[in-house]
RNA sequence: GCCGGGUUGGUGGAAUGGCAGACACUGCGCACUCAAAAUGCGUUGCCCUCACGGGCGUGUGGGUUCGACUCCCACACCCGGCACCA
């Protein structure tokens, strides 16, 4: 009979009643969270001191959009990010954690516009509701420096940025046809258009010829590219991959032709090695540079050809199955190899804001250009020889030059590359060209005709042109509209708030009106993480000195829906925020992860498919802890989780499991553990030590079934081994409450306070661990004939290779085994393999 | 089309050159119970065998190695990024 039963009869003999017996065993969860809620708001033990002597690091969340309340995705996160916030404070970290809202956004405005109400109302509802489930849920934030990005207070500092954006001329306006979005009635950015769809609300997007603000994010394209190469390591592969992809960059030359009767035409290509194969040139046809091309005597056909294009939604340009269209401009370019003159066309295949949005076409090594060339009778001119056994039409493959001489240079016979090296050199000499690189990313439209936004703060004045608002008149403050007044007209609602819009202008005095676009959220959340250091600084954007203690974020845990837009823009302000001496780095997040997607029956959760699940349903189903630890335990942090496979009530066991132990020590506070049950202190501290690199290494799950393997073995030790009373099991339990702490922070703190010790778990230290209850007394050998096991040898972990080989070669299976067969070879991997070759 | 990642039991997943399936979930059996729930114990990759034991097995096909889920080559499928970007 093993100890524990008896002790359980034997109180319920002497005075415990049913339910009081019920308690003993199992607890629950609803009152325990109240009870802990309470004491943590009294301790406040994670509020990050930054005069702190500690070692600093800085956890980062990306922060929520207050929609309403919390639902699975941010449980996930913020389950996951809490295990990395947790474990560096037990390891002696002062660490950095904080939590705010990103709230700012269509969201709050299209609910105002349809409440007829203001949207700080919704948003502010929604931004204590969550702040609220926050809690609840157990996170280690440090809520006393929470921000909102549309406080005044802080999109002042966003504003004041986008001033400074603009002395150094990275913030500039341009008229250009941009995206436009008919349902939200604003324009996007390029990363908010997807497949031709907004981002945001999934109507088709149109193109709108619009003077806009750009960040000129194009300037740090290059650094951009290159500092993915030293990220890669701690970054998802994804992550880094779409960036990559995004960017863009290519490298070619920028080749110029004479043009007949006309100004040079300069193109991008990235094969100038096939210049000899040139016959044609095509223009984007809606660029400005089409219009001047153009001869009077082609004008109505060109007239005529833009009108089709400009009626061509971008889905339909996007389609590579779509037949090549276009039309001659009347003019002629003189290609600078062998002076031919060769017809320019425009086109709606050559895209207006890619390299200089004039291509010259070689059809016979580029499969556009081909087809074009075949619909419209121009001639095609091999310059790359293809296999012999060629079928194909324009070939891109490798190959030799042929038809690629002048009088002056030759590149028959030369490959692909040699060939470029060569024509580049010769093209430098005669200034008719030049290497070049190339990038697909293009600036970054940030004007957006919204209302819940930080205003732009410029005043457009007839006399003074452009004015930015002086800095000690900031912020701009948003005019008090609400409902009706919101309703998108393709206007900013700001234009036509008349007491805010018309100003005197700050230059001149004169009468002028305010810049009545808003700022794309995104430039809200490139620098939040920078004024987390310092959130309550007036008179500055954030303390350089604090930014630098605590940044960069030594990890970033979030969404991969934001591996290019979020991540991106931040990066860029961070590096011109380093060029203007405010951040001492130019890289804000050492580390990065994302979480994978909480699913359900295989499917996304949404409303039409009636597969949802409620985060709260499953809080109070199971408790904060049980639905953590689920969420946690699942796989590896970046893979999507199926609700419908998990089991929290799976975790509900095992969090009773554990809490059990705390109360079967019978050991005092204290007890000296070096005396205790070896074979249970070496399991300790087995696992306290593989669960820290665990940790470290982001692999959360399999921490957790280290410490479930220590809660089995600590049980066992209790029940059959050396009993409740061995010092032994006192230092496993509290191992385990110390480690659970990064999950289940609410049964840690029950478990912690039963084995008798003061609040809170949490700001406790990660056990110690003796580096000689690591070294096994004894290793299992494993004897294989052929590579396949063949038996099983308990031996020291010293043994000599040659014992090894003798007991080995001694086991009867072996014999067996190797019966009338040659032994060949030998390989002996002391302590733990022994292979018999035969 | 180009770039990146992946494919392991009934399920989620462990193992990154040395015992495949840790840890869980599910299922099955047992104990406790009048019964159920809860809890505990055992078992749970597939096939052959009463059993002892043996064979097979990490998407497919090859290769390297004494030894491959792990490294290399080719292919299939799935997921993600880019895409008329010259």
């Amino acid at each position: 009979m093993c100890p524990r039963q008896e002790r359980d009869s034997s109180d319920e003999d002497l005075e415990m009643s049913d339910t009081d017996e019920a308690d003993d065993q199992r607890y629950d969860p609803a009152s325990v969270e109240q009870k802990w809620q309470q004491v943590w708001a009294d301790l406040d033990p994670f509020r990050a001191a930054d005069d702190s002597p500690r070692e600093k690091r800085y956890a980062l969340t990306m922060f929520p959009y207050p929609s309403g309340d919390l639902h699975m995705g941010h449980a996930e996160v913020f389950a996951l990010h809490d295990v990395a916030a947790r474990y560096w404070w037990l390891r002696g970290y002062e660490v950095l954690n904080p939590m705010g809202f990103d709230s700012f956004g269509l969201n709050a405005e299209n609910a105002a516009i349809r409440d007829n109400e203001h949207p700080a109302t919704f948003t502010y509802a929604n931004i204590a509701i969550s702040t609220e489930s926050c809690k609840k849920f157990g996170t280690s934030f440090d809520w006393s420096r929470t921000l909102n990005t549309s406080d005044p207070e802080y999109y002042r500092w966003t504003q004041w940025l986008f001033l400074k954006f603009r002395e150094r001329g990275l913030a500039y306006r341009k008229e250009s046809p941009v995206n436009w979005c008919p349902v939200d009635q604003t324009v996007l950015a390029n990363e908010q258009v997807i497949d031709g769809h907004c981002e945001r609300c999934g109507a088709e997007v149109t193109k709108r010829e619009l003077t806009q603000w750009y960040f000129k994010i194009t300037e740090y394209a290059q650094e951009l590219l290159d500092n993915l190469d030293v990220l890669a390591p701690t970054w998802p592969d994804r992550v880094i991959n779409a960036q990559r992809n995004w960017i863009g960059r290519s490298e070619g030359a920028h080749v110029t032709f004479e043009v007949v009767d006309g100004e040079p035409l300069t193109v991008y290509t990235t094969r100038p090695d096939t210049l000899f194969g040139a016959t044609f040139m095509v223009v984007a046809a809606d660029a400005h540079l089409a219009a001047q091309l153009v001869t009077d005597e082609q004008r109505p056909a060109y007239d005529a050809y833009l009108e089709e294009v400009r009626k061509a939604s971008d889905i339909e340009r996007l389609s590579t199955e779509r037949p090549k269209t276009g039309v001659f401009l009347g003019r002629y370019a003189v290609n600078p190899v062998n002076g031919e003159q060769i017809p320019i066309w425009a086109a709606d295949y050559v895209l207006p804001d890619y390299g200089t949005g004039a291509i010259m076409a070689v059809p016979a090594q580029d499969q556009r250009d081909w087809e074009f060339a075949q619909k419209f009778d121009l001639p095609i001119v091999r310059t790359v020889q293809p296999p012999a056994d060629w079928e194909g039409e324009a070939y891109v493959g490798p190959g030799p030059a042929v038809n690629s001489a002048n009088d002056e240079i030759s590149l028959d016979g030369m490959e692909v590359d040699e060939a470029k090296t060569a024509i580049i050199g010769w093209l430098e000499q005669q200034r008719a060209g030049t290497g070049a690189v190339n990038f697909r990313l293009r600036d970054w439209l940030l004007s957006r005709q919204r209302y819940w936004g930080a205003p732009i703060p410029i005043v457009h004045c007839a006399k003074c042109g452009e004015v930015p608002v002086p800095e000690d008149q900031l912020p701009v403050l948003l005019p008090e509209l609400r409902g009706a007044d919101l309703t998108p007209r393709g206007v900013s609602p700001l234009a036509a708030a008349e007491d805010w819009v018309n100003v005197d202008c700050p230059s001149c005095g004169g009468p002028a009106k305010r810049d009545s676009d808003t700022m794309d959220t995104f430039v809200d959340s490139s620098w939040y993480f920078l004024r987390y250091c310092s959130p309550h600084e007036t008179d500055r954007a954030f303390d350089t000195d604090l930014v630098n203690a605590w940044g960069p974020c030594d990890v970033y845990i979030g969404g991969v829906e934001h591996a290019v837009l979020h991540l991106l823009y931040a990066r860029f302000f961070t590096m011109v925020l380093n060029d203007m001496g405010l951040v001492g780095f130019r890289e804000p997040f050492s580390a990065q992860l994302n979480q994978g997607t909480v699913i359900n029956e295989g499917a996304k959760m949404s409303k039409s498919k009636g597969n949802g699940v409620r985060l709260g349903e499953q809080l109070a189903a199971f408790g904060v802890d049980a639905v953590r630890l689920t969420l946690v335990f699942a796989g590896p942090p970046e893979d999507d989780i199926d609700w419908a496979d998990m089991s929290p009530t799976g975790s509900v066991r095992f969090l009773q499991r554990a809490w059990r132990l705390s109360g079967d020590v019978t050991s005092p506070v204290g007890a000296d553990a070096s005396g205790g049950d070896v074979e249970l202190r070496r399991a300790t501290a087995h696992a306290v030590h593989e669960a820290g690199e665990l940790v470290e290494g982001f692999r959360f799950n399999v921490m957790i079934a280290r410490v479930m393997e220590l809660v089995n073995a600590t049980r066992k030790a209790i029940d059959s081994g050396c009993g409740p009373a061995d010092p032994a099991v006192r230092e496993a339990a509290e191992a385990v409450a110390i480690m659970l702490s990064l999950v289940a922070p609410y049964t840690a703190e029950e478990m912690w306070s039963r084995l008798g010790h003061e609040p809170t778990v949490a700001r406790t230290s990660w056990p110690s661990v003796d580096p000689d209850l690591l070294v096994e007394s004894s290793v299992t050998a494993v004897v294989q004939v052929q590579g396949k096991v063949k038996a099983r040898l308990e031996v020291s972990p010293d043994i000599a290779a040659s014992e090894l080989e003798a007991l080995a070669l001694a086991e009867p299976a072996v014999a067996r085994a190797i019966e009338g067969r040659e032994v060949r070879r030998v390989i002996v991997r002391e302590p733990s393999l022994v292979n018999v070759v035969v």
